[in-house]
DNA sequence: ACCTGAACACCGTTCAAGT
DNA sequence: ACCTGAACACCGTTCAAGT
């Protein structure tokens, strides 16, 4: 009955992998990601994927760049900063959606997706006056921030969740003889008011007024 | 003649296996790296390994700890920005000698070199005066851009050395049309004049004067 | 206490065959 | 043009057996 012409099975193509990949990486991690799940996913062979995927490797650049397409562009208006502010916090946004993401990110060719973003921040950075050395320079800095910040931030939640008991009990109190400052820094980790405050964007403004002060 | 007894048979050990593996991972990847190659390397059978070494991931966070190990401490003085400056050039030299590690850094649990490492730079921003909201975000500060800044300069060094043809030819000139300024920073980056300049000292700078100025 | 080969349950990918 | 099962060369790890 239902043959393979009956148009309840959609076909598959390149784009629906790699949306499938991307759920099953939100939900399980990359580490977990395989052909064969994809594949069981999707209720297709393994071997069909290779029809529309040269291989993991360039499914893994595909995914990463399917993300950087969901980041929203910095606009090119007379406020950079503020642009590049909002612009970021997207990403900050979209990225912990995706916490698989951030450590593929630099290590994968960009994809086309990717490449328009890096553009565009150049962009802004050079639409907004600031002499060719601050623009190199300050387009490293903003996107190591983006992707070493949250990578940071989400090693921080999974060894969180991976073992909260041993941290907050033996493990502070040991902390507490040997490293006192480490102590108190995991301290003020799980206070309330240090997640409040918006420490990604703070560090951010480090960095883009430093930019704008160092351009006169 | 050559017996297990013969003192030539160096005894397995934790340690030997780990800088076997770090060698392994220096020289081919850590994605190449294998139980079965460094037992191979070692010259015993892989399930040696598994009597010094839970499983995998525990020999991973072993070695991103090693590395974490020849890292030189920030010095506790009254210069502390120069400090955390000498340490973090040091990091960042420790780190391009084992390009597999910035990706696992962030995302494993931290062995004890680690901590005593993130110990000694939280000790160095809390003596310095700073308060305490200064040196909670400082101190993500400085670790992020340590592991992010190199991370992505490893990123583009393998970017670069996969297919350079393609990147200089092909490459270069259809981003002309469509990213002009991704066109021209890519431009920048084959320049001289870029990578003899300190970038990473450059962007580091930018955060820790950013500190100095808030602090009042 | 330390070592190890065989075996298991997986991987990514090649190949040859189907429609 | 697209799909697919069988097969290959690997993985990490368990287990039972050796010393």
């Amino acid at each position: 009955m239902a043959t393979q012409s009956s148009t309840l099975v959609k076909p598959l193509g390149k784009q629906r992998i790699l949306e499938a990949a991307i759920a099953y990486a939100d939900e399980h991690g990359v580490e977990m990601l395989t052909m064969r799940k994809i594949a069981d996913k999707l209720g297709c062979g393994v071997m069909s994927l290779y029809n529309h995927v040269a291989n993991k490797e360039e499914m893994l650049v595909g995914m990463v760049d399917i993300v950087a397409g969901e980041i929203e562009l910095p606009q090119v208006n007379d406020d950079w900063k503020g642009s590049l502010r909002a612009s970021a916090a997207n990403a900050h946004k979209v990225l912990l959606r995706h916490k698989w993401a951030p450590a593929q990110w630099s290590l994968r060719m960009p994809g086309p997706a990717r490449i328009r973003y890096m553009d565009a921040i150049l962009q802004v950075l050079t639409e907004a006056g600031l002499e060719p050395k601050l623009v190199y320079s300050g387009y490293h800095a903003v996107t190591m921030h983006i992707i070493g910040f949250t990578l940071q931030e989400i090693g921080y939640l999974q060894v969180l969740d991976a073992d909260f008991d041993e941290l907050a009990n033996e493990f502070l109190k040991e902390l507490s003889g040997d490293f006192p400052y480490m102590a108190e820094h995991v301290r003020a980790h799980l206070n309330e008011d240090c997640c409040g405050s918006d420490e990604f964007g703070f560090v951010l403004d480090l960095i883009l007024e430093g930019l704008e002060r160092i351009d006169h």
